[in-house]
DNA sequence: CGACGCATTGACAGGGCTCAATTTAAGTGG
DNA sequence: CCACTTAAATTGAGCCCTGTCAATGCGTCG
């Protein structure tokens, strides 16, 4: 007998739940199955077909592109909470992205006929999921117009605050990025290489605004980086 | 009594009501409304609160968005079949992009009410959504890969050749896209600007690819610019 | 300690943006 | 129907941001 209940509350807070019957959410919860992945793992690859539809209980994912000659641009990272490879719903699709554990990561599966049969039987699921994607064409409209209209620096300014709030960690020095975050995913998260990464990093470690380090980077001044996004 | 029955077939042909049992049709449609607009007005601009959600009878949308100082990037155009504003399904939200009427344009709207009781009693009707709104984000984070990696002639002719399978019109002499569509606009849709825009294109029309008019495009030869597109 | 991978930095070039000057085409009103 | 106005498009010149390539430095881990 599977039991995932242990996992409700993660799943409830997520607001995928949203009107559907409190006694129908172990039910459909229990029709799931939980993946786990180590860091580096790829969940899934682009290419592959969709056949689970999953949700993130611990961890992140890093959700990519590849280009051609191997450049990559990140679509965006996942948390806690979020939604993905919603693609498993429809027909025979293939994933066009690619997604791979950063750090250990837990995720719960519903299969494509499950996942079927769910939406058809819950309304407000179907609604939720909607919800969600909704928000990620915000985000990637947000990154696309900032891709067209900014310059390098702000970009990176921005990606900068953005990681900050949703993963620093407070430290007597200032807000530390924790996970292994190297120049060159900077780089592809923002659409630049990471030599321009490096020389921009190192500039505004000598302005004394962050503290640069190998995979990890102190922001001691989010002031002076909010300034420079703002700025035009 | 409000008949909006003359517009079914557009409806069930854009797969909207795929699962819905077919004598609910006419019902679901009846309790929108049917909104025209004439070339150049807005339908919705950022900032307005989002009250429609709103499906494309006739005609084409522009759907863009705004960077401080007048920088403007297009997210995608509309397309008979296609759906909006969905955000009109959810809380409080604010359009954060603004869409204009291209030539003259026939939508059907419901309100938010209507829209969210519509999605609960029918869960095809959330589920077609959905999986429209994915495809969005496909199209979205293609873009948004093709901003990262390519350069501005990729781009364009990718752009080019989308717009041509999407609303293009077959003439004597090639692919006429039909409705007006300046060098601003293509350089907004590829992220670049019209001087860059007007120079490529140029080159294209000496080569024989394409005849350039004020406001129009013919494209002769649709596989040079694959070609192109495809190259490396 | 040596090796590997990440990061930094410099030199250089070029794609594409900016600005300005024309040219071309579409409206418009008399 | 033509002169006039206005907006779109073209084209050239200059330059700057940022990508590319190469060399070097440095942290980490076996």
């Amino acid at each position: 007998m599977i039991d995932n209940t242990q996992y409700l509350s993660i799943v409830q807070q997520s607001g995928l739940f949203n009107g559907v019957p409190e006694n129908q959410h172990a039910i459909i919860l229990n029709r799931g199955k939980v993946i786990s992945f180590k860091p580096g793992e790829l969940v899934f690859r682009s290419g592959d077909p969709a056949r689970l539809c999953l949700f993130v209980l611990e961890g992140y994912l890093k959700h990519s592109m590849m280009h051609l000659q191997g450049k990559e641009a990140i679509c965006r990272y996942l948390n806690p909470g979020d939604i993905t490879a919603v693609s498993a719903v429809f027909g025979e699709k293939k994933f066009r992205s690619t997604a791979e554990a950063v750090g250990d990561v837990k995720l719960m599966g519903w299969d494509k006929a499950t996942i079927n049969e769910l939406l058809l039987e819950y309304a407000p699921l179907a609604i939720n999921l909607l919800h969600g994607t909704i928000n990620l064409i915000h985000e990637l409209q947000d990154r696309f117009l900032g891709l067209c209209a900014e310059q390098v620096e702000i970009r990176l300014a921005n990606a900068l605050l953005r990681i900050m709030k949703e993963s620093g960690r407070k430290t007597s020095e200032g807000v530390l990025i924790n996970f292994r975050f190297s120049r060159q995913e900077l780089a592809d998260y923002t659409g630049t290489t990471l030599y321009t990464v490096s020389r921009i990093l190192s500039s505004w470690g000598k302005y004394g605004w962050i503290k640069s380090e190998r995979e990890r980077i102190t922001i001691i001044d989010p002031l002076a980086i909010t300034r420079l996004a703002e700025s035009d």
